[in-house]
DNA sequence: GATTTGGTTCCATTAAGTGAAACTATGTCT
DNA sequence: AGACATAGTTTCACTTAATGGAACCAAATC
């Protein structure tokens, strides 16, 4: 079983295509979707022509390129709302960010990704990378290794190869096992912390949103530029964000099951 | 109910069945769905399974029951940036909130039904029902008469029938020969007037975003309570409304292909 | 211990997806 | 203008994948 593939049917290969062009970021035209797939000519218009029936993509009047429809911006706001831990973490991490008053993350493990569902800014001085929407690296952002630290073997080792360990600092790990060490010391600690490991002058604190049963569902952090702060000084927030994990983990504790009729 | 059903191929029903478990707004357990479906037993089990697989649902682990995946969001996430007018229109919604302090709406058509792709809130005093992502009907709000008006005939005839005219209030449209002729009147004004036809105590005045060629892109609306302003005062707001709608318009323009490289 | 309810698997049937190649529409070069 | 490439669309014999009725299994419920 390869790096990638797992296309299982028309649906798969279909929804392959939807995720080519959105990585393209922006408008693209069908002889450049042509070249990354490796489907023929005739079955990758076909997907499109699909797709773009179905409101998935839209398709440029003028240029005939292609870009990611607003349907999913619809289907979205619903995932947010009924599948992220987001609206439940809502008024903690409101509490959290006018105590603390520095930026707060909330982030979720996607396939082996760090998917941001909520945030909260300090103050637009400086600008994370990070957005709601957006995603990460797991191995080198506090929020990734906290969730990744409390992940069951099994799942940590599905999600370990998936890491790219792109040095994108002096800082970031650049090997599966200096990884997996300081998971060990997080584990011990509770918290993790990002050392300037994706973005130079960014440092945080993370801790992993637990259920009583030890799963993690997540993680928040609090972020920081080290102009602001020093480690030691995030450290000293630590029985705040534990505190605010706990909150949001005893809530999403009650919930499993809202009870539809 | 249904109308729909130009589901083609499975990846029209995979898509259908994604939208079903979007509808019920949580999570939802197969039998529901089987009975809300008219596929078969075997059929809707492989497409949800399929779905699962690829992150587009999840499945909870205890009751199994299905929910949209966080794949969703951060699809959305770029289909946010690359295709719809926000991005581009947020520093003049960001003026325009701050010179009118009111509540800002920046919409777009999709399917006949309005959705609101960004939004600017005055206080959280009051909170419409709008949210960034989500949804409301076309012939009651004031961005959706304002997109309507100026949609070219065979749009505008092919959106009509999909409006349910549902009397959410006294003051709501309910029946299309009433709509036609006030969009009349808006396409003379140039602005329409949300006159709290889908939220008691909710008005607005909304511009149409257009393009030099005419087609109509979006709108933007001012919206307020009833507490606080009168239609008189809105309408007051009309040369800055135009103004702003006339500016996201005009870059709207120069846009068309963002050159990929 | 028997029966219902909710979910999963089988497998012969059939429909749907496939893709090489032919075709059309649009530039672009000489 | 004619020739030539380039980008997108359609065709059609072929192959694969989706279908769904029915059987099956598991867990609640009688």
């Amino acid at each position: 079983m390869g790096g990638e593939g797992h296309a299982d049917g028309t649906v798969g290969k279909a929804l392959d295509v939807l995720e080519m062009v959105a990585d393209q970021g922006g408008p693209v035209r069908f002889s450049d979707l042509l070249e990354i797939s490796r489907y023929p000519k005739a079955t990758l218009y076909r997907l499109l022509q699909t797709l773009v029936n179905q409101g998935m993509l839209s398709q440029d009047a003028g240029s005939g390129a292609y870009r990611l429809g607003v349907r999913l911006v619809r289907l979205a706001h619903n995932a947010w709302a009924q599948s992220s831990l987001a609206p439940l973490a809502r008024p903690h991490l409101d509490a959290l960010a006018a105590e603390v008053g520095e930026a707060i993350h909330l982030a979720q493990i996607d396939n082996g990704h760090i998917l941001f569902v909520d945030k909260r800014k300090s103050t637009d001085m400086f600008e994370t990378l990070a957005q709601a929407g957006r995603v990460a690296p797991a191995y080198c952002t506090g929020v990734g290794k906290a969730i990744l630290a409390f992940l069951p073997q099994a799942a940590r080792d599905k999600v370990m190869p998936q890491q790219s360990f792109h040095p994108y600092t002096p800082a970031t790990h650049t090997d599966p096992a200096s990884l997996l060490a300081e998971l060990g010391i997080i584990r011990a600690e509770g918290v993790a912390f990002d050392r300037e490991e994706h973005e130079r002058g960014i440092i945080s604190i993370a801790a992993p949103i637990q259920l009583r049963s030890g799963r993690v569902i997540g993680a928040v952090s609090i972020a920081t530029s080290t102009s602001r702060h020093t480690l030691e000084e995030l450290s000293a927030l630590k029985p705040r964000l534990l505190h605010c994990a706990a909150a949001i983990g005893a809530e999403a504790e009650n919930w499993q099951f809202p009870e539809i009729f």
